[in-house]
DNA sequence: CCACAACCTCAACTCGACTTGAGGTCAACT
DNA sequence: AGTTGACCTCAAGTCGAGTTGAGGTTGTGG
């Protein structure tokens, strides 16, 4: 087995650096951590400290996020990421991929509701559950407590 | 003045009717009812009963959180609906009207997202907060505790 | 050597959008 | 008259995605 110890050059990142390079709040960086969004190091005296690949990670959460994907979600495909080693290029194009279908579909959506709105909601179709506007592919059709997701599936 | 009573043939609808009707709970009715978004008239027995208008509004409700509009900004927008009459189909298409450069600069963010996701998201610019995509229009950048909009403003 | 910022943990709070439950009433049918 | 089932109110719970705060530790500049 050839070491494929990848040192980086860099210095590990404090929280605080971390925090401000990538936009978000030191009690975000604990959340993810949490939730097994990210992983962190200690020093000897308990800080942590974060690779620098961390800010990648983190900047997938968040554009993914504004996807409207939840952070279940999130954490399925980091997961997909290999553990063993600094994910390359083609590791993020994969995950990003599988966010397209989800783009899609909802550019989609979005398109056909802007498309009916005006002519549609005076109309009283709504009105109907069937209608396309109201009610395309379920996607409002959500059940149980919580808030209701902006994504199906 | 000429008499606009535009009283329907119709009989006023029960809460049981009007939740499988819209396709909401009635828990919601009268969530929608404290929150201002709707309201009722009530029977001796005090049993709320609703003009069937309130069908239109529930679905304009719905059809707008499926664009990802707060409640909020949704009685915002009904509240500005004339209440000395029933509103018509202009009035609803004004409000349609409304949402329609929401929804333009949504689509609009989510194509872009589309076309640069596979080739951005490897290249290492996400972890830079100037990145189109990772902060457009500051579109992520909100503060303060609470569940993070989807929307902009 | 000490002040002070930055860090730690853990529990509790927030916010939006509802739902669930307890305890009681109303209305239609048998 | 009694039993459903649909209704009522009000308080509390839920879920996601974090934030806030209390109380304590670490590490760095003056």
């Amino acid at each position: 087995m050839v070491e494929v110890m990848t040192i980086s050059k860099h210095q590990p990142l404090s929280p605080g650096e971390v925090a401000a390079r990538a936009g978000v709040a030191v009690s975000a960086l604990h959340f993810y951590e949490r939730e097994g969004l990210i992983e962190s190091e200690r020093t000897a005296g308990n800080q942590r400290r974060y690779h620098r690949d961390v800010l990648r990670r983190i900047s997938f959460i968040r554009v993914s996020q504004g996807l409207g994907i939840s952070l279940a979600r999130i954490r399925e495909a980091l997961d997909s990421l290999p553990d063993d080693k600094v994910p390359t290029k083609a590791d993020w194009a994969r995950l990003s991929q599988g966010w397209r279908a989800d783009l899609d579909s909802r550019i989609d959506q979005l398109q056909r509701l802007r498309d009916n709105l005006d002519g549609c909601i005076g109309c009283g179709c709504l009105s109907l559950k069937s209608c396309s506007l109201y009610n395309p592919e379920d996607w409002l059709a959500t059940t149980g407590p919580g808030p209701r997701r902006l994504l199906r599936r």
